[in-house]
DNA sequence: AAAATAAATTAACACGTGTTAGTTGTGTAA
DNA sequence: TTACACAACTAACACGTGTTAATTTATTTT
């Protein structure tokens, strides 16, 4: 069934079909009509493929997550047995919400995992064969980025979600970015709202650009209010959960204990409620523990856990209109949009006299 | 950048191009590397869309995750202030499991949700569009299939997973299972070598195959041990959380006390921990509980969930097999595949007397 | 050397669509 | 009636590819 189909059927040719499908003004109402009718009936869906071909848009998004392993394997990717198990579940609720935003806007999604940087070709291909009309790039780290950057040609539309893209390329590309800084500020701003002058830290990857962000504006906040920054209570930390065990046995271990300890994520958090009770202390009562990320763990962890929510819906929102707008004017502009986070408070906090 | 600029550059026709691309053999080795060289230098890749109207394969694959609420709000879309929080963490594994499958046998990937049999016509969508040529369709009930069989043309090359297929349409469609029946029947066997006699159950939704299934096998592993079925340690669940915080409570509060729990999926475990903690037992000193499905959390409950593990990589390796299959030999045969599970022992059993 | 065969190459068509420029039909103004 | 504007429609081209059948070129056989 195709364009040539319905106008045999309906008695016209086949232009006043494609006329009537892309909404020309020049078509009569009673014209119009029959044609949809037809249309409905017959089960007509214009080949998408032809479409393209002749130049519209493929109305399809790519949404890239990069996963690649430095030396060691990821976190994510726990071998099992022979076959592997595959759990980016941190980005998880992001491509849903991407995937389920697009659609919304009459846009197909193609997902695509990159697990090794020989797979950057991945992205180059659904380009270059006119799949996709514009992409997100997310997860990762620096390095990886700019060999991005520099593999891709500056025409394709991509936006960098939640990646650490360097100053001399911050002007070619357009990004959405989580607002770390308000968020470990007003995560810190809480601990002492709550009472607490001992907190200490469990950084994140200090390579990373949200480790570092991360780190600064816990030692800002600490500074606002004239807080001490005790180096016993500051343990330097990746981002996994086995540096969060380390990192908290680590804290605990120095004579300063703290009341308090805000650590740079989630992940890192279930360790270090391992390494806590380990210690034969209690969670709120002994210590408290504040994460970031809001992860779909954290509600589930005992004692759930007070966290700073970044909505990746909104994240989804931003990269999507940014896309669509880089697509319709066909010009592509550097530019950066923040998301602003919220604290999650639940029962791993306590107010201390 | 098309085949017919590579042609001029190669100083040759674009057949011939065609023919070194597509693995024509009455090429001769000096003309197919002169081609290659000169299309991998100048970046040139076949566009796809034109392949397609020539008859060739999209190269492309759908999934489709089936996420209807029936009455209320699905368990995981959770709202949240205004927008939702898009989490099918379930299916997660697997998908990305399919996405990288798909890649490594050279397809990408299609994703869509669809929260309503008003968007149902995602699929026929896609298909009649010609933008994918196969799909797995995942998740959801009895009757939302039926719907979904009705409305795609037999000539849909589909496969469902995890799907409750009925009787009546078992012989019209591809689909991948899991063995319920044996993993249960393992499960019980466990508890029963570690010496239990007293076995509760939480079944899951009994109007969902898999519900059916469980329960049943339950009471044939029950029956071949000559062990009792007691009304008083039966709760019937719905594989939501809070049905497996009530039944444990049920279960509980009656006077013949179990000394393990079966719990028909991992989602009930969490609410039946909650439940058994609030009767100030301990898992597993009085009470031992077994999952289903080895879900990303079971690992991080404390203490970890026993749990039996579904390969959902393996479910993907299957869908795939099959999908290729028929697009290849293009004929549709009715298929089905079952894919077996393993218990993965943790920490919520305990070995008594 | 001519003829026959094999190897290498290509011209031309088809795929299904959107759009440009052109054509036909219809009513209005001169 | 003629000229003209305008509405309604359509013929024909372009998009980039794979493949069939035909053509050219090289090699072998007579």
């Amino acid at each position: 069934m195709n364009s040539k189909d319905i106008a045999k059927i309906v008695g016209v040719s086949r232009s006043t079909v494609s006329r009537v499908i892309n909404n020309y003004p020049d078509i009569p109402q009673a014209t119009r009509e029959k044609v949809l009718k037809a249309i409905k009936e017959y089960n007509y869906y214009p080949n998408a493929s032809a479409r393209r071909l002749v130049g519209m848009k493929s109305s399809t998004l790519g949404i890239f997550i990069i996963d690649i392993r430095d030396n060691e394997k990821p976190h994510h990717v726990i071998e099992k047995n022979e076959d592997l198990l595959y759990d980016n579940s941190y980005f998880s609720p992001f491509i849903n919400a991407f995937i389920d935003q697009s659609n919304k806007a009459q846009y197909h999604v193609l997902v695509s995992t990159i697990y090794s940087s020989d797979e950057l070709w991945k992205i180059q291909s659904a380009f270059y064969e006119k799949r996709i009309d514009g992409a997100v790039i997310v997860g990762s780290s620096n390095a990886d980025y700019n060999k991005i950057v520099e593999i891709m040609d500056k025409d394709f539309v991509t936006v960098a979600v939640d990646f650490d893209v360097e100053k001399e390329n911050i002007d070619r590309v357009m990004s959405v970015n989580v607002n770390n800084y308000s968020g470990v500020s007003d995560a810190v701003e809480y601990l002492i709202e709550l009472g607490h002058r001992d907190i200490g830290i469990i950084t994140g990857d200090l390579k990373k650009l949200s480790g570092k962000i991360r780190f600064n504006s816990f030692k800002d906040a600490l500074l606002r209010h004239s807080l001490p920054l005790n180096d016993d209570l500051i343990a330097y930390g990746d981002f996994t959960e086995y540096s969060g065990y380390e990192g908290m046995k680590k804290i605990l271990a120095s004579d300063k204990k703290p009341t308090a300890v805000f650590v740079c994520n989630d992940t890192m958090a279930i360790g270090a409620y391992r390494a806590i009770e380990e210690c034969g202390l209690k969670i709120p009562e002994n210590i408290s523990v504040i994460g970031f990320d809001n992860s779909y763990i954290s509600q589930y962890m005992s004692p759930s856990l007070t966290t700073v929510n970044v909505s990746l819906p909104e994240i989804a929102k931003c990269s999507i209109d940014l896309l669509l707008e880089c697509i319709n004017n066909n010009e592509i502009k550097a530019m950066q949009k923040t998301v602003n986070v919220q604290i999650i408070k639940r029962n791993s906090c306590k107010k201390i006299d």
